[in-house]
DNA sequence: GTCTATAAGATGATAGAC
DNA sequence: GTCTATCATCTTATAGAC
């Protein structure tokens, strides 16, 4: 669709479809999906409603398109870690760096906490999309934990699995609660703490 | 207001209230504070929209009510909890109790979890009460797993604070996290690496 | 205390001009 | 691709009869 430009290589890059989805995650972050209109959306992008209809019909395809960008985005991120030749440890650090920056801007969460918590109110591909970056995420850090283990730096008890899913809520909940509590400086302890599980 | 009964020591017992909140209640778990209307809670009660306005004007004052008995409730319960002459670990075990009933419901999240995901959407005054709850069962935790690593019970590193926050938010996360891939045996294995991490 | 009726505004969405 | 104008519906909230 509209292959107009020279890049025949991306042809789907249409730069207004992008700020929208940048605008409609900002909001999202911060307020939730229900807590959002098309027409907060427009005021901060500068257009009207009829155009973000234009290059998203209904909500659910805007969540949709958003969602699936995010997840891309997150695999592309997770990808780079993996290559990079760096330990457990600092691949660790690495995984955590969004996270530590969501909790720096003190007014968002993560884009799936939230929608997590409205999980019921929500289209049902968009609740794929949600259980998808879950899955992604415990799935990736239970590799990084088993791979950590093994080579005698990471140390827990259990299956690799289950402290995925623990360290994983515990981002998550974190985010949620730190900036309820409007104090950034405790989702870094929570960080410390976590660490000092997996043996400093 | 309304004390004709004859129970003059208890006179704000209104019934129809106490099923409003609590539909309210089940609904605000499931969808979330702006995915849910009067409309919704009318049906499930069996009146109309006017019936609920009647007993709370505005959706923030029925809000601030919900979270005001939510968290007498939770006074009560850690009261009760606090009371027993149980061990850190049959105590720690009681708190987790109302966590898991959440969990086994399978489409319910904390209350205070969901509505800290829509925190920037809410009314100051609701807002207020959800830091609140927050900071009670940090502040609950903090001495719970203080006393227990005095008694050499509980063992974890640092200040109990922090480590009171990691359990906190790993609940508020996990219950988000499992009801979304709709697994409530995932909370289970949760608590199992929490409980670990203790000790034991 | 509950009802019907209604207001007043927001919301997701569409039609059609430019 | 963006706009104005409009629609149907939902939402919170109020007025007033029973």
């Amino acid at each position: 669709m509209q292959a107009k430009t020279g890049k025949l290589i991306k042809p789907h890059s249409d730069a207004t479809a992008d700020l929208i989805l940048d605008v409609a995650q900002e909001l999202l972050q911060t307020r939730g999906y229900n807590g959002i209109s098309y027409q907060d959306i427009a005021e901060q992008v500068g257009i009207r409603k009829a155009s973000i209809h234009h290059h998203f019909a209904t909500k659910a395809e805007l969540g949709v398109k958003l969602l699936c960008r995010y997840r891309r985005q997150w695999h592309a991120f997770l990808a780079g870690v993996d290559e990079s030749t760096a330990g457990p440890w600092e691949k660790f650090d690495q995984y955590l760096d969004p996270f530590r920056a969501t909790a720096r801007t003190g007014d968002r969460a993560c884009l799936c906490g939230i929608l997590g918590a409205e999980f019921a109110a929500l289209a049902p591909e968009l609740q794929q999309e949600v259980q998808g970056f879950f899955r992604d995420n415990e799935t990736w850090l239970a590799a990084l934990l088993s791979h950590g283990r093994r080579s005698r730096q990471f140390r827990f008890q259990g299956d690799a699995a289950s402290e995925a899913a623990v360290i994983f809520a515990c981002l998550e909940g974190s985010l949620i609660v730190a900036r309820a509590a409007r104090n950034p400086l405790q989702f870094d302890a929570v960080i410390v703490q976590l660490k000092g599980r997996l043996g400093r």
